[in-house]
DNA sequence: TTTTATTACGCAACCGATTGCGTAAAATAT
DNA sequence: ATATTTTACGCAATCGGTTGCGTAATAAAA
């Protein structure tokens, strides 16, 4: 590969007659610069095919103009449209979005976090891989100064910027609906409990089951991943179990969608004899037969408030520790748990 | 925002008592560097809390270490698996992955490419947006002989490298394998024809027609940009039609899916009266009932070819012009298509 | 007309790592 | 013992913008 010479500040100052000093001044419109030579400089750079530099810019101005954004993985519905969202809000300020995949590998999650701090990104928004619960991987941005604010999947025992929504009520609400349908023996999918997201879904769970003075069954709480595979092996033991549930709570909908194609495949009437719920609202869930009752993640707007914390943090007051935004959720009932219709 | 002095090699050079470029070696191990120096000079480093400036490292060196790619959406199952697989050769070779969404906008693939080159990634792999025809935004990385590979939505007339599927003969087997279901009134849902994609796709289609001897109707053939609402806009124009089809193939599985839901709204029988087919093989497909007939799409393999062969241009001899890679799919046929079993 | 303010620009240091070239010291060869 | 090679490192220029400070020229104020 070979690279040909590239056009600088320096070529420009040359054609036009002034210094470099100028020329860097007239492409960003700096006031004391004259409109007549902001012109001349102008249209020599796009003449000569002129690309600012921005490895040598941030160097100098310790500005990357770019923002990082870390999560589990891309492809997910949640999580693409909650960095549309972020992106949204860093556009239309002139920020670039850097975007690293931990796979929920905490390691990948550690060595993409240095990659980001290494790049002098300008700040930090992450959503956690599900097993990471050491945190010390953001120390660097903390000290540093670096704005960091953390999504969906925020760190536990951590005096941090977060946005999240509100699990729990929403977890809360899901659950005393599958009551009222009358069911009365509901399992539960949950992730990993040190993840604040799937402890508070499960608390809210729980919550609803106490006040209408249901047991509690430990046998009908499962926790895995929530991938597709895993809504299957988790549907399967519940139904090895020795009096299976009669409705299913998932804290998100992959792993609801795979439940409903266990009953389904088993010939178990949904939701007659088995009511199931998700989280999230992702297309699937509307488009599976019977359609998927679930909460409505607001992913875009999670992403933007995020995003617009982020840039808030900047401009902040010092005395201020930390701040946690909370988005509403909204329950989507549909015929997956409709055993008493509306 | 505030920011604290950060470390650099000439901190740790005064701690370990060497010369800066001992340190910028000793941290890559370079040869000339003695096991010892190397060894102070790393565990200073850690112990300094030192991370590298990636911009003044890429500044001097002329290398990012990055590579760039550009897709209309992250959102979508496909991109963001052939995502995953650019990501998976990179990483493997010590690279950064820098991801723009134009949205389908060819403005914003513009500003996009700009401040890719700005950025100066070591390479840049597109994929493109719906309605772009020129291509001139790319000419500076052709210029600069910055390693450049279309993959999937590439340009036509353009002597690039690229990564495609057999397109065309995938939807001649597909739109054959409708006419062996006994249908012979199937509609089309194409994307934009300047892009090869779409276009081969639809050259398949009726080839295929042509080979059984099936009229041609221009009235079956339908174009947008096969998104979900699009989906069901078409297939509503299709039984307004005086003659409905009795098959649709889509060039993609988002707008199959709209078609196979408007049916099923509307009574109309899958497959019995109606044959749908897709494109791309998303999780969708297998998940609404009937199960959606499709081609499986290599996401992953081609985001990997896609890499591979821009690390191998780097290596190139220069009298290659340019390169394409085809990949095989496979048809995937499902319950929407089998009016006649297998 | 002299003084002060404003406008428009240049000088040169600087950001932090990289790298071609040079060299002292130690090791090896003659 | 002298010459040659190898090892291990330092010097200083360099990458391409950015920016604090200084200043000549022109305009406005006194």
């Amino acid at each position: 590969m070979k690279r040909a010479k590239q056009v600088t500040i320096y070529d420009i100052a040359k054609n036009v007659q002034v210094s470099p000093a100028t020329v860097s001044r007239a492409l960003k419109d700096h006031y004391s610069i004259s409109k007549e030579t902001i012109q001349n400089v102008k249209k020599a750079a796009k003449q000569m095919g002129y690309f600012p530099n921005t490895p040598a810019s941030s160097l100098r101005s310790k500005k990357t103009n770019t923002i990082g954004v870390m999560v589990s993985r891309i492809n997910r519905p949640f999580i693409s449209t909650l960095i549309s969202g972020v992106e949204e809000v860093a556009n239309s300020k002139g920020y670039h979005v850097f975007i690293a995949q931990s796979e929920d590998m905490t390691q990948k999650e550690i060595s993409n976090a240095r990659a980001m701090f290494s790049a002098r990104v300008d700040g930090l928004i992450v959503s956690l891989a599900m097993e990471t619960h050491d945190y010390g991987h953001f120390d660097v941005f903390l000290d540093s100064g670096t704005p960091l604010v953390f999504v969906d999947r925020v760190p536990a025992n951590m005096a941090a910027d977060k946005v999240v929504v509100d699990n729990y009520e929403a977890a809360f609400k899901m659950t005393q609906h599958l009551i009222e349908q009358g069911c009365n023996r509901i399992a539960h999918f949950g992730g990993a409990q040190h993840r604040d997201v799937y402890r508070l879904r499960k608390e809210g769970y729980l919550a609803a089951l106490k006040q209408h003075n249901l047991p509690i069954d430990e046998s009908l709480m499962i926790y895995s991943n929530l991938g597709a595979e895993e809504g299957l092996e988790m549907t399967q033991r519940l139904f090895d179990l020795p009096v299976p549930p009669d409705a299913i709570f998932s804290a998100n909908d992959t792993a609801a969608v795979s439940a409903i194609q266990f009953a389904k495949d088993k010939g178990i009437a949904i939701p007659k004899e088995l009511a199931v719920a998700g989280f999230n609202n992702d297309r699937l869930a509307s488009i599976i037969a019977p359609a998927l009752t679930t909460v409505a993640n607001p992913a875009f707007d999670l992403g933007k408030a995020a995003a617009s914390q982020l840039f808030a943090q900047r401009e902040e007051n010092d005395m201020v520790a930390s701040n946690t935004t909370v988005l509403k959720t909204e329950l989507i009932v549909r015929e997956s748990s409709l055993k008493k219709g509306r």
